[in-house]
DNA sequence: CGAGTACTTGAGTCCGTTCAATCCCAGTGG
DNA sequence: CCACTGGGATTGAACGGACTCAAGTACTCG
């Protein structure tokens, strides 16, 4: 149950992002740099934390595979799940622009994660800055969608909330080549849920149950299966992310 | 009350953000690049749409003077207000990187802005790599403002979330130059916390009746009056962000 | 002086909470 | 093989925080 170091990671030219058509080729340049800016590999289980909270780890990652989440907590325990990572995207930025990390990254899922080093962070902005405005691009985004998190859990009923919650994590899987158009399998407790919608578990659980009555979801094997994802973003009044293709480092 | 580009913009060596001492000093090289990017000045009047969700504007700004907010609304007028914008903040980002803004910027007093172009953002990165990297510690920053407010409606109560808030602005304000360390003057309506907290409007009237019957804050002249800032984070729980020196471009 | 905006306040309702059981299932150990 | 344990899901009941509705005050501005 610990992350361990993998011994011999994977070269990044069979990286399994490469696969993955929403995101965008490497040039060889490119690819080559990553190459020498990859510092190595660490695999994680189910449960255990990544980065923690006020932490100032000397590491960034991008995700190669597994589900995660971003959380903060308060004092007495109370818990708001920020953001899930998936294949693609990259966590522990702000540890590396800023002093420390104001949250804390848990796997949700075994993960591998690829290994950069911080201290080489500006000069990765003064010898490629094509790398260097993808990383921003991916702060951008990672911006956006937790305005949009905002905008749900301020503003959105339970039931929307919901919906909107399930809907998106569909999207995000299948842009990140692990799910299908059609339908989803998300790794998630209801007590995530929970916590990411701002509301209880027993009023997530009724909640979630109404939308299994409309047969949008359905629960089973301690996650949530998609089954018309299209509904569930109307009754969210939520328009899919951008489609277009996206860098990834 | 329209928008307007001044004639004659201040030049970079008299920036009025310059004599902050919570902004790191550009070198000579900086100032000169940034005067060279620099493409003019607007300014704005009170209750003015700055940027526009949807747009793809061409220019990014930054704040020169002035308070201003960001949102985000639903189709049917619900309304979340993300994030507050003062002095030396950078607007418009997303629009640079994404398709388009996800969200729109208003006025709420008097704003003096200064006026940056796009297309030439690329450039930016292949040439300053050290402001590149400030753009996007600029953003890191705004990302873990962001997962607090995310923390704060979602699992803060209403008398916390409201305590939150406005000692966030108020350290906001101080770090800006434009309050003291003791008090400060929020220029925000009762409707716009009530559009932050994810409230409705009589119950944060009534939240913020209690801040102000515990002498912690005073509403006048349509504003906040902030007495003690430190009671107020202490209520909510709350660490103030970092002290230190913090980029602007 | 009328109109508009912001702020206040009370009353009643409802959404979402807490408390408290219960069920189901997987894993563990005797 | 089965009792025991623990996490997750589920359900009912009662409470309460936050909502809506509805008035009313205070102030600014044309």
């Amino acid at each position: 149950m610990d992350s361990r170091i993998i011994a011999s990671p994977t070269k990044c030219s069979s990286c399994p992002l490469k696969t993955i058509n929403a995101f965008r080729p490497h040039t060889t340049n490119e690819e080559n740099f990553i190459a020498s800016f990859k510092s190595g590999e660490l695999s994680c289980e189910p449960g255990m934390t990544v980065i923690e909270e006020g932490a100032h780890s000397p590491h960034l990652y991008t995700i190669l595979e597994g589900w995660g989440f971003r959380y903060k907590t308060l004092e007495d325990g109370r818990r708001q799940i920020l953001n899930y990572v998936l294949p693609g995207d990259m966590i522990g930025l702000q540890g590396a622009m800023l002093e420390h990390m104001d949250h804390s990254v848990d796997a949700l899922t075994p993960m591998r994660l690829c290994v950069f080093e911080r201290s080489r962070m500006f000069s990765l902005f003064e010898k490629h800055p094509g790398i260097a405005f993808d990383i921003t691009w991916l702060a951008s985004r990672e911006e956006s969608i937790l305005d949009e998190h905002l905008l749900s859990v301020g503003r959105r009923t339970a039931l929307e909330r919901a919906a909107y919650l399930m809907a998106f994590l569909h999207h995000r899987a299948v842009r990140a080549g692990i799910a299908c158009e059609s339908s989803a399998f998300l790794p998630v407790t209801q007590n995530m849920v929970a916590d990411t919608l701002g509301l209880s578990i027993v009023h997530t659980n009724k909640t979630l149950k109404k939308l299994a009555t409309l047969q949008f979801i359905r629960w089973r094997d301690r996650g949530c299966e998609v089954l018309r994802p299209k509904a569930l973003a109307e009754l969210a009044k939520w328009d899919p992310l951008s489609r277009q293709e996206r860098p990834y480092i």
